[in-house]
RNA sequence: GCGCCCAUAGCUCAAUUGGACAGAGCGUCUGGCUACGGACCAGAAGGUUGGGGGUUCAACUCCUCCUGGGCGUACCA
């Protein structure tokens, strides 16, 4: 779309001689499709120039001439609308797509910089619930995303391995571990002495000095300690490991917090320097009331670390390590004020790139009417929704398509797909509802239903039999779903440096959709020999199933930035 | 108490960041396969955008007050 709202700006510019740039930013998209397809409101200008704003439309549109971009441009009120040439628009199109064939969309502005996203970062010995997914998707995608515009990017899962809940389950593991169902069932049994050693702590206060004691001493490098330590660590990893394969999800680094406390020392003297650290109940803190926050705890009354010394060290280590340009935490919106905490720390300690340094929030998963969590114990356990969809996708494949192939990887594709869809269907920002019913529904607005318009497609080409030819007419795709269409690949390459623009990856997720709305309408209207994709005129057949394979591309290139698989057939 | 966030169709979510008539899916009702895949498509009903006041050419969007909810607010992460 670029080129057309720069021709457009040009041309108005060189009319009223006004900022070329400025202009631009003020086009928009009209809400309607009769509307033409830009359009210029008059209302600044009107402004400036003190006339009414439907005379300066009025004006502008009979100045305005056709040229080989642009068909016609029309006043209507105090807006100017633009027509695209629609013959040049799809020729524009479809030639760039098969020219960059799976790179459509790709570009370099990123070359050069380097962005580290941190994500995931589960807490060992917890499982993995739905809550915990969202971090996991988010980030995930916001990582290829990125690559995708040139970006080098570095993932890392920050595993919460360290802290005083390691004390809590060494002290509950002595007293009440169980060997043999740590090996079997290692976060389910961690899981469950957590929750016990949670409760009892509840009844008798003198267990929290215990159990901190252990972590004290954990800190301390006490053997025994470290040793069961590694032990639930270990376990844990492999775990998460399995799930991230499932969900075809990987990290450049999983560098827990554990890995960060030999580096704390010098943090702390760094502070220390700076005159930072302030005693204050018998705790380290670092004071932001100047900043109208609450203090940071640095060190506890026992001497030993908390998230934030850890966190950091992690990021001072991380600017040495990668000298990132962009440095991005996706965790819940829960730790927005650590983050502002955090950021305003790194900033007081004379680190420039604090700035740099992004909490890319998101909403919660709710149950019912309440948010999920662990401590709550009302979570969804991610495994069992994983299992339950794809039996669910396993059961309309052998309903649907009994002759596939590989009928168990459709289904896990399918499956999949339609959890990470439903993460990545909505902003950020805003509370999911779990709901059983809608994630087993692969109807409507559903990750499934993308799938399954990329499907229909890869069908229709297959069908065609033939070679896709370069050949193609434009002339001859007059449909107005055609042009619709086309109109909106053009602008994929702009929602995708939205998505990253925004850490939003649901801007890709929307776009994939109202994509497959009109493919789908476009599919079911024309349903005559000669109006079909594979129409009876042989010439027109040819276009049609370039313009199709065109969406065909950036539905699977959509779907991949997403982290979701695109299968041929479903 | 203070701070941040949210409230849009019966339900789940959108709305080009202040723009033209607030749009999708699900649910309800009606219709559509001898054809290119029905995990689909078409149509209908459904709204005083929680409430009041303000800012302006224009408010779901910005300011203010009220109501209802969530989160955070020093030794969890």
């Amino acid at each position: 779309m670029k080129i057309y709202k720069n021709h457009i700006a040009e041309k108005i510019a060189g009319i009223i001689g006004d900022d070329r740039d400025r202009i631009e930013t003020l086009l928009e998209i009209p809400p309607s499709e009769d509307m033409g397809d830009l359009a210029f409101p008059c209302f600044t200008l009107s402004k400036d120039m003190r006339r009414a704003p439907d005379v300066i439309a009025e004006e502008l549109g009979n100045k305005i001439g056709r040229d080989n971009l642009i068909e016609r441009a029309e006043a209507a009120g105090p807006y100017v609308n633009f027509y695209i040439d629609k013959s040049h628009l799809i020729s524009t199109v479809i030639d760039q797509i098969l020219s960059d064939r799976d790179d459509y969309g790709r570009s370099d502005e990123g070359s050069g910089k380097n962005i580290i996203i941190e994500y995931s970062s589960p807490n060992i010995a917890k499982p993995f619930g739905i809550g915990h997914l969202r971090s996991t998707v988010i980030g995930a995608s916001l990582k290829r995303i990125y690559e995708y515009l040139g970006y080098k990017v570095v993932s890392i899962n920050h595993l919460g391995d360290w802290g005083t809940q390691f004390g809590k389950l060494i002290y509950a593991y002595r007293n009440w571990g169980d060997e043999l169902k740590l090996n079997e069932d290692p976060i389910g049994h961690l899981y469950e002495l957590y929750v016990r050693i949670h409760r009892e702590e509840e009844n008798d206060p003198k267990l929290v000095e215990l159990t901190r004691s252990e972590f004290k001493e954990l800190e301390e490098g006490d053997s025994e300690n470290i040793d069961l330590w590694r032990r639930f660590s270990d376990l844990s990893r492999k775990e998460f490991r399995k799930i991230y394969k499932m969900l075809g999800v990987n990290f450049d680094s999983e560098k827990g917090e554990s890995f960060y406390i030999d580096k704390i020392p010098a943090v702390e003297k760094s502070l220390k320097d700076r005159d930072l650290l302030k005693e204050s109940q018998d705790a380290t803190i670092i004071d932001l009331e100047k900043y109208e926050m609450p203090p940071i705890l640095i060190r506890k009354s026992d001497d030993t670390s908390l998230y934030a010394t850890r966190d950091l060290a992690a990021a001072i280590y991380r600017k040495k390590e990668y000298n990132f340009d962009k440095m991005v935490y996706v965790v819940g919106v829960a730790q927005s004020l650590y983050f502002r905490q955090l950021f305003k720390s790194l900033e007081l300690m004379g680190n420039d790139w604090a700035d740099n340094c992004h909490h890319v929030s998101f909403g919660w998963v709710k149950l019912g009417e309440e948010m999920m969590s662990t401590r709550r114990g009302n979570i969804v356990f991610l495994e069992d929704v994983l299992a339950r969809t794809v039996e669910e996708a396993k059961k309309i494949v052998e309903e649907n398509s009994p002759d596939l192939p590989d009928p168990d990887s459709v289904a896990k594709a399918v499956g999949i797909g339609a959890v990470i869809f439903t993460d990545l269907s909505c902003r950020r920002d805003t509370d999911i509802a779990f709901d059983w019913d809608k994630m087993l529904d692969f109807r409507g607005n559903s990750g499934p239903y993308i799938q399954y318009s990329h499907a229909r497609i890869c069908s229709v080409i297959r069908k065609y039999g033939k070679e896709l030819k370069k050949e193609y007419n434009a002339g001859l795709l007059l449909l107005p779903e055609e042009y619709s269409m086309a109109k909106m690949l053009v602008c994929y390459p702009d929602i995708i440096k939205k998505a990253a623009n925004e850490f939003e990856p649901y801007y890709i997720s929307n776009f994939l959709l109202e994509l497959c709305g009109i493919f789908n309408t476009y599919y079911q209207k024309y349903r005559s020999p000669e109006d079909r994709i594979l129409s009876s005129n042989s010439d027109v057949a040819d276009s049609r199933v370039t313009l199709a394979d065109c969406a065909r591309i950036v539905l699977h290139s959509g779907l991949k930035l997403l982290g979701i698989s695109a299968p041929e057939m479903m």
